[in-house]
DNA sequence: TTCTTATTACGAAAATGATCGTATATTAGT
DNA sequence: ACTAATATACGATCATTTTCGTAATAAGAA
C-alpha cells in the first residue's frame, strides 16, 4: 500500500483541470474547444496532455465509448490548498496572513465576500 | 520606448530572489551558502542561475569588485502581487475573496495578523 | 461495403529550466 | 614573482514540459 503522493499539476495541466472541474465530465474535444477560445493549440496537444494526466492520476478516464470521457481525480479544493500552501511557504515566509493582506490590498473583493471573511475571522479568534 | 515587460521568475529563480530580498545585497557565494542549507546544489549552478537572472532583468549586478554583488531588480511586493494575481485568476475564478477564504481556512494566521486583516477589511468596507 | 470523418495511440522534436564540468581570470598571501 | 584559492564565463548535458505529425482504429453516412 503506497501513500497517495501528491502530484503537482503543471501550468498546462492546470488549465485543463479548470475546464474539467467546471464541466464535471468532459471529452478531449470539449476541453480542447474551451482552451482554443483563449489560445492557439492543436487538438492532439490537448489529447496528449490529458493522456499524461491520466497516467499521473490527475484525471480518470472512461474508455467505454469511442470518445473517452474524463473526470477530475483531484479535487479543486485540495489542489487550491496545496498551491496556496506552496505560495505561503515560498513567497510569504510561511505566514498566511501576509498572503491575505497582499490579496485584499491589491485586488478588490466583493461586499459579500468581505462579510464572509469577517465572519470567518471572528470564528478563528475564539 | 518598450514597455517593461514582466518576467515571471522560475521556481529556482524565486529561491534566489528570496535570499537577495532578505540580504539586500549578496554575492553568489552568499546566496549559494544560503541555498545549500536546505538543498544540495553546486556553486556554479547557483552562479549560472544568477547570471541568467541578470540577463532577464530580475537582478542587477555590480561588477566592480571581483566577486560580483547582486541586488534585486524586481521588488518583493510587485512579485507577490503578480503571482497572487495569477493564482486568483487561474485558480479562483478571478475572486480574491475565495483565495483569502481558502488561505485562512487551511492555514493558521497569528493573532496579530488576524487583527490587522480585520482592520483592513473595515477600511475596505467604507 | 466503401468512403469519410473523428478519435486515440505513439513517437519524437522543440522549448524551457536546472545542473555541472572545465577553462580562464583575478586576487591575496608568501 | 609564484602559488593557492576563489571568482566568473561558457558550453554541454539532462530533465521536464509542451507541441504536433502520423498511424491505427472506430463509427457513421452513402
Amino acid at each position: 500500500m503506497s501513500a497517495p503522493k501528491y502530484v503537482k499539476p503543471t501550468e498546462g495541466e492546470l488549465e485543463i483541470l479548470r475546464v474539467i472541474w467546471e464541466k464535471g465530465l468532459a471529452s478531449v474535444r470539449d476541453v480542447h474547444e474551451e482552451l482554443a477560445k483563449t489560445k492557439e493549440v492543436g487538438y492532439t496537444t490537448t489529447l496528449k496532455l490529458m493522456q499524461i494526466m491520466n497516467e499521473k492520476g490527475l484525471v480518470k478516464r472512461d474508455k467505454s465509448t469511442r470518445a473517452h470521457y474524463y473526470t477530475a481525480a483531484v479535487s479543486k479544493e485540495k489542489t487550491q490548498k496545496h498551491l496556496v500552501g506552496r505560495m505561503i511557504d515560498g513567497l510569504f515566509g510561511g505566514s498566511p496572513g501576509q498572503l491575505v493582506i497582499q490579496a485584499l490590498g491589491n485586488y478588490k473583493a466583493s461586499e459579500e465576500e468581505i462579510e464572509e471573511i469577517q465572519q470567518l475571522l471572528n470564528n478563528l479568534k475564539k
